[in-house]
DNA sequence: TCGTTCAATATGAACGTTCAAATTCGCTCG
DNA sequence: CGAGCGAATTTGAACGTTCATATTGAACGA
């Protein structure tokens, strides 16, 4: 294996100083064609690719994002997966790479934001999973380090005006559309398994049930809170619980659900005669022709470059911090 | 935001020259402790932390590892993001950093190699799924570039000599001592349910299969042909091919499987009674209390920075190619 | 006392790129 | 015809680190 060509190689060939052939990749347009069209065949010629390390040090940005690889829970780690592949599939495009990096807990993230970001290794991160009073975030904004959340702020009063950029996906809607289109199919006691109150995305799952019940439905038909159903996020316990219910007289057309996890436990129990909705579309859902609603993940990976680059090729300290809530979509089986 | 300290600024504060402060945290032992120690104290108090481009540059390492972020197919998903998590953990305590690349198929995921190393982003590959005749590992012996690959090389009379480091997962003995285990509780009508031949890792999990029975459970009872199934990796199929099996006149104590796919399609037809197998140990099984073959995920990455790095802690281009066969473990529900 | 040796530390250069400023060159216009 | 201008290109320096080599200084033996 040959020493590999540098841009004083191709300078040299091409009979042009290493500036131009550095314009001819980074800014084309000053460059007149006719030189352009030489340097570049001579690039191709000679297989060039720029030192990624060198130019990182000159330009002082890595062109990275870091992103928590969390431990895995239960069915629904496939999420993570899948949104980590949109992340690198979109990041291909703009040139960014995605670096993954391991945290047992916040703290410990908070510990490798230090060193990743002194050690000039990325530009900035994704952030998975906020919750109530997230140190995580107020860590980064005190640093200045550039950041986008996957999941709103929660505990705003205001969600428009928050301190970082975030993008997210409606839950609420979704359960909104999965319950309204179970009502326009004639189905009319349909119920809902959640999880213990409060959580956040939980709760806005559970509302946007409530929400298409009570516009509809529920004219005539008292007792929408013996609908309502919360256990943990396991199998065993969502069984259990829809089991209990329908033993203390509750019957259901249909159940929408918080997670593939409930949805999978309810479906048990239910068996195939009333339709079950699940969350996330994982795997198993999809094996088993439950429905479920989809998180548009690429789209979340879009926005999320979107709101930290903007239409430059750089990562920025948004000055206005932007913010986008994406609509999922039911998939119906 | 001050500017960040560097290795000078270190220096002038300590009183010291730049190598010195570089032998401090590179080669700690040529430093009288005196030293180091004042050294140390003084990189603690500025928080400096080497700029890594500017290492990489200079040590031309970059200290990552490339790893391809392939798209999800059902079920079994999950191992490769449990992989790419142990990777990553064990990547930590090496520092090493593993970096994501999408590839659609295997061209391109060579045309990714040959970028990631121009580039001197990477210097190693970690490869998964191999399969005969693969093009990316001859690609990468051609190129001088170290990798490891996760799975053995297939198709390979003498798997000892095998032209490039591999690390795989012993599949026939997982099978082997599922089948072996059920033996021992007194089950005798033992079915594999596995992948049509030829399949590498398929045909390994049936071998387990039937070495155990041909040892044991078969003397006297004939027909281990018709107890030997085979399908899609795909859970309408799994269920299908068990229920289209018993119609005939077959009669299972017991099923073990070469995926979960199979073992969840496989239980809803056989119900709780009669015990199923499946492999790969993912969230559903989990979930559902189907037993399940796990695959030791964590020795496996750490066997692949061995035979990457070796004892030094650099990747180097290995010149007596090892390899490991790493023992699943039978997870029992 | 004076070389010799070795451990500890210091110095200059280099890794490959891009930035900032300087230079060249062809054109227009007074 | 020469000054002035702008586009195209070149030049020197810098990013922050480590390599290769040089220098210092202390310990030792003759």
């Amino acid at each position: 294996m040959p020493r590999a060509a540098t841009v004083a190689d191709v300078a040299a060939a091409a009979g042009v100083s290493r500036q131009t052939v550095s314009n001819v990749l980074n800014a084309p347009d000053v460059v007149r064609p006719a030189t352009r069209e030489r340097v570049a065949r001579v690039i191709a010629e000679l297989g060039y690719r720029p030192h990624a390390s060198a130019r990182r040090l000159r330009t002082r940005q890595s062109s990275t994002l870091g992103i928590r690889l969390s431990q895995v829970h239960g069915i629904s780690g496939a999420v993570l997966d899948r949104f980590l592949h949109a992340l690198v599939e979109h990041g291909d495009r703009r040139d960014m790479r995605i670096l993954l990096f391991p945290a047992a807990d916040p703290d410990d993230e908070i510990r490798q934001f230090a060193r990743l970001t002194d050690g000039a290794d990325v530009d900035g991160f994704v952030i998975t999973g906020t919750f109530h009073d997230d140190p995580r975030t107020s860590w980064l904004r005190e640093h200045n380090i550039p950041f986008v959340t996957f999941g709103r702020p929660w505990g705003l009063a205001d969600m428009d005006d928050a301190p970082h950029p975030w993008v997210d996906v409606d839950g609420r809607a979704g359960l909104h559309e999965a319950t309204s289109h179970l009502l326009a199919q004639g189905y009319r006691r349909i119920g809902f398994l959640g999880w213990p109150s409060p959580s956040g995305q939980g709760d806005e799952r559970r509302r946007g049930w409530r929400d298409a019940m009570a516009r509809d439905a529920m004219r005539g038909v008292p007792g929408l809170d013996r609908l309502d159903l919360a256990c943990q996020d396991d199998v065993t316990a969502a069984s259990g619980t829809v089991a209990a219910a329908r033993q203390q007289g509750v019957e259901f057309d249909a159940l929408v659900c918080a997670s593939d996890t409930l949805a999978l436990g309810a479906s048990f129990v239910l068996g195939t005669g009333i339709p079950v909705v699940g969350y996330d579309n994982t795997p198993v859902t999809d094996a088993l022709g439950i429905s479920s609603v989809e998180q548009p993940l690429a789209e979340v990976a879009s926005a999320a470059f979107e709101l930290l680059m903007g239409p430059t090729g750089r990562v920025v300290l948004p000055s206005a911090t932007g913010h986008r809530l994406l609509r999922p979509q039911v998939i119906w089986r």
